[in-house]
DNA sequence: TAAAATCATACAACATGATGTTGGATTAGT
DNA sequence: ACTAATCCAACATCATGTTGTATGATTTTA
């Protein structure tokens, strides 16, 4: 029976498409109801059965990305990387790489890297629960400078023309994480 | 022949101050350029004699607030601060605060964070003109976590209700940037 | 299982509102 | 009083969001 919904859901991700297209060359500000439905090749009346404006296929988009990150594994703290998830930061990144480079990017919505954000501190926040308040106010502080800085130098890895290693970027990293920015700036 | 100079800065701020009050309050998608004309008392008409577009209403704030980096002292190395001018920094963020908490908020503009990085790299690149290429790469990357940090937790910081002191925030940056994430996270 | 009834999908067409432009009225400077 | 600027009213164009309908797939009934 199902057909319809592969049908409906074909369209869906067909529009959804167009609109990916169209985002990665223009602002969305630029990007109307017609263009989409013109690129996918449907009339565009169709667009609204499916979604209630263009930000709305962005805001679908984006949901769509952040629940992954619920898939975070389990904090382990193992003597390499104390309470920060390095590598699973990394491999969720690069899961998505595609997305993650435009929507954190800076045509991209800033919003997105919020919802990212939030949707990982309570992870991380999890493993200091026995700390006194005190200490958990300027823990929102550092999560929020250190996310921001992960954010920050993926986003620009992710951008680059010519990216240094995966191995290379890792390490440096987890060099500024341990040891802060001022001892690496004077090697 | 004098343009009359004054009347027209008046109106073009006028118009940019209305735009500012809607912007504060909802995405620049949903305002109109009758709604910032009606705001501030002008036809539709007049608003197109100085800018193109609502967004170009933005862009002209945002650039206005730009230039005021390249004021970012002659980047003095004390002992203190190596390489980094974080005093500088508190100083320019705390003079257009009100602007800043918005635009890099998660309702601004991404774009604006990028400007405001690239503005600030040149002076500090600058002092390590006689670094090896190799570090010169690696320096970009650094200089994109630590900026990214910077902004991202003064960012989060204007957006607190209950926001810790100045004095305090000061601190807490220096330790993370002299000593890592990590050394900080259990103490 | 075949015909009838129902429902979901996509579309054409419409009303409304936003956009950007043009030519004219008004006001200030000399 | 003349000129040049500022501002506005009105227009054509375009995007939006909605409504009613044709098509065809699914379910029901007999």
């Amino acid at each position: 029976m199902n057909k319809r919904i592969e049908i409906t859901a074909q369209t869906k991700q067909n529009l959804i498409d167009a609109f990916w297209s169209l985002y990665r060359e223009k602002r969305i500000e630029n990007i109307t109801v017609k263009d989409i439905t013109q690129k996918a090749g449907y009339n565009r009346g169709t667009f609204y059965e499916y979604f209630t404006s263009v930000y709305d296929v962005l805001e679908h988009i984006e949901n769509s990305l952040i629940p992954s990150l619920d898939q975070l594994p389990p904090v382990s703290t193992p003597s390499g990387s104390l309470g920060m998830p390095i590598e699973a930061f990394f491999t969720l990144f690069n899961q998505n790489r595609q997305y993650y480079a435009v929507l954190l990017g800076e045509s991209g919505d800033p919003a997105f890297a919020s919802k990212l954000k939030n949707s990982i501190k309570p992870t991380i926040i999890g493993i200091f629960t026995n700390e006194p308040p005190a200490a958990r106010i300027e823990l929102d502080y550092i999560l929020e400078y250190t996310l921001s800085a992960m954010i920050g130098i993926m986003s620009f890895w992710f951008n680059q023309t010519d990216p240094i290693p995966n191995e290379k970027l890792h390490k440096l990293i987890h060099r500024l994480m341990e040891q802060g920015v001022m001892s690496q700036l004077f090697s």
